[in-house]
DNA sequence: GCCCGCTGTGTCACCGGTGACATGAAATGT
DNA sequence: ACATTTCATGTCACCGGTGACACAGCGGGC
């Protein structure tokens, strides 16, 4: 590929005169001008980003870092900071984080090294303080979850209000015994619905019952496992709240065979007002927040010096539908 | 962030000494070593990738372009070229391209500047012959659909035998009025699979019937008018072949209205057996071209002169449901 | 005629890690 | 004891676009 000093060579000038005649600089004679743009029409020009971001010791591109980029939760948000990026001519990296806390430090660093102009991440791990070296360096926003042993930017759902709304609604449905089925209580966005779930249940003057909360709902068949966990309590829960929607697509399945317990979940989901029954959700958007999260990066490389709200909490709407009506 | 120089300077040594104790050169003294070992903890150097790429011409980084990285599909694909990438030391810059096939070369040129190791591409337009001078520096891997224009490497899947195998499975049961629902025949895949159909209906000796294939089917309600237009025949279809799964999810609340008519749709999704009725599909495994296109790019850095097949054709299966029994 | 400013263009250095090569000292071989 | 190899370390240049600065030539104002 043709470099500027090619160009250079080819019009008879120097690699400077090349680069100002590119960069629209007006203090170019107009024969220089169009000897130049001849040599780099004929020599098929592209600028390579690589010296550019070489010497600014940063590089036009934002890094998403998320738990898994096939999770159409995460698919949707990463969509977003693209697009954002897109308009201001940059790049998005992307990786996955995976299901091991412990390797987070490793893989985002690895992104890091990269000099990132930002970095959009849903962290898994329990703490941050790893990045505290980079906080100065590369503007980083947290998404979905909170940032914990460093101070940055978040963008977040109000998993507490939404728990809360979606507990409160299946007991205005006449619902007692509430089963909260979750993953792992690590993440911080689980335990946050899990404090929802119960400030419903306080509303409501119902007791608290541990034995109702089961974790580890990762897929179809630990669901099963977790919600024969909840048939085989004396008293069995008639409605269970979803963590998350990861959680209450492996439910599906499993309530379609124990007959009809009520449903409400967090996370809305595709098709799942195409299920029978519908299932009720708390809707996110996790649009919005890739949105954000880019939009505060790109206002922090133009303005350094500003302030910025630290934390911004988004928030959620419960969306009715039939899986909540259903009764055991 | 500490540079090498900085080290260097602490340990009172020369960079290069530094960069060799960095990358166990074993003719380091073992007390310099020990000394810049000491450096490198005190400054907690973490060395930039910018250099070496810069130095390199070439970035540890594989390009994915896809027309929507939110698509379960093309999120599978992403995942798994991370995967792979991510065990080579290596990144994923990920780009959707959108709908508009005229911005694909902007799209993939603004990638192809970062010079990239390696771009798999799944093209919207119909040519990619703007990619011609680039052949020759990127590896260029083609998924889902082949290049157009130019030659370089594909893996995609059989579009022609799935949708012959599920019109064919139609066919069998019973079925002689078969719809065909499709986005756009300007997407070879789409291409692909209504000539697969055709083939089944000759196969089955029923007449091709150009007014039971419609277009244009992207989201539900462009979905709902293909639809109708179906219905509105004089012979409307008992059964309708949906050439992608966004066509068959679209295509799912259209068909609950409207009685039950057989369906099968190219292209499996989450939830596709949860339905009711519970959907036939043609199951692709976007994971596996995603791992070969990464292993193929990895592959043609290792040996550069090796040669490989260009083409290669996963095969695709039918994953029976439900969805076909029911007639109209 | 001199200074000033403006214009068009060129030169140089820089960003940071590392390959090619050099250098001086110690170790080994004869 | 001297030649030769090995070893530890250093110096320099390079990758490519561009900011800082230089400089020659020219026109205008005094």
């Amino acid at each position: 590929m043709a470099t500027m000093r090619d160009v250079a060579r080819r019009a008879g000038v120097s690699a400077k005169t090349v680069s100002r005649v590119f960069n629209h600089d007006p203090h170019v004679s107009v024969v220089t001008k169009e000897r130049v743009e001849t040599a780099l029409r004929e020599l098929n020009y592209v600028p390579s980003t690589l010296s550019t971001t070489f010497r600014s010791g940063r590089a036009p591109v934002i890094g998403v870092a998320v738990p898994d980029i096939a999770d159409p939760f995460f698919g949707a948000l990463a969509k977003a900071v693209e697009a954002v990026a897109a308009v201001h001519g940059m790049s998005v990296v992307m990786t996955s984080l995976g299901e091991d806390p412990t390797r987070e430090p490793a893989i985002v660093q690895s992104l890091l090294r990269q000099s990132l102009s930002g970095l959009v991440i849903a962290p898994i791990a329990g703490d941050q303080s790893y990045l505290d070296a980079w906080v100065a360096r590369t503007r980083l926003v947290f998404v979905d979850r909170r940032a914990s042993g460093i101070v940055a930017d978040s963008f977040t759902e109000d998993d507490h209000a939404g728990a809360q709304l979606a507990t409160r609604h299946l007991v205005e449905h006449g619902h007692v015994r509430i089963g909260f089925l979750g993953d792992s209580t690590a993440i911080p966005t689980s335990r946050g619905r899990l404090v929802g779930y119960r400030a419903a249940l306080l509303d409501a003057a119902i007791d608290y019952d541990e034995s109702l909360v089961v974790l580890g709902a990762l897929d179809r068949r630990s669901a099963a496992a977790a919600f024969a966990a909840l048939e085989r309590l004396e008293e069995p829960p008639t409605a269970i709240f979803a963590s998350n929607a990861r959680v209450t697509m492996s439910l599906v399945p499993v309530l379609r065979g124990h007959g009809h317990l009520a449903l409400a979940g967090f996370g809305d989901f595709p098709m799942a007002d195409m299920l029978d029954p519908s299932v009720t959700v708390i809707d996110q958007d996790p649009a919005a927040l890739g949105t954000l999260a880019a939009q505060r990066i790109l206002d922090r490389l133009a303005h350094p010096r500003r302030r910025y709200r630290r934390h911004t909490v988004l928030p959620v709407e419960l969306v009715e539908r039939a899986s909540c009506l259903s009764t055991g």
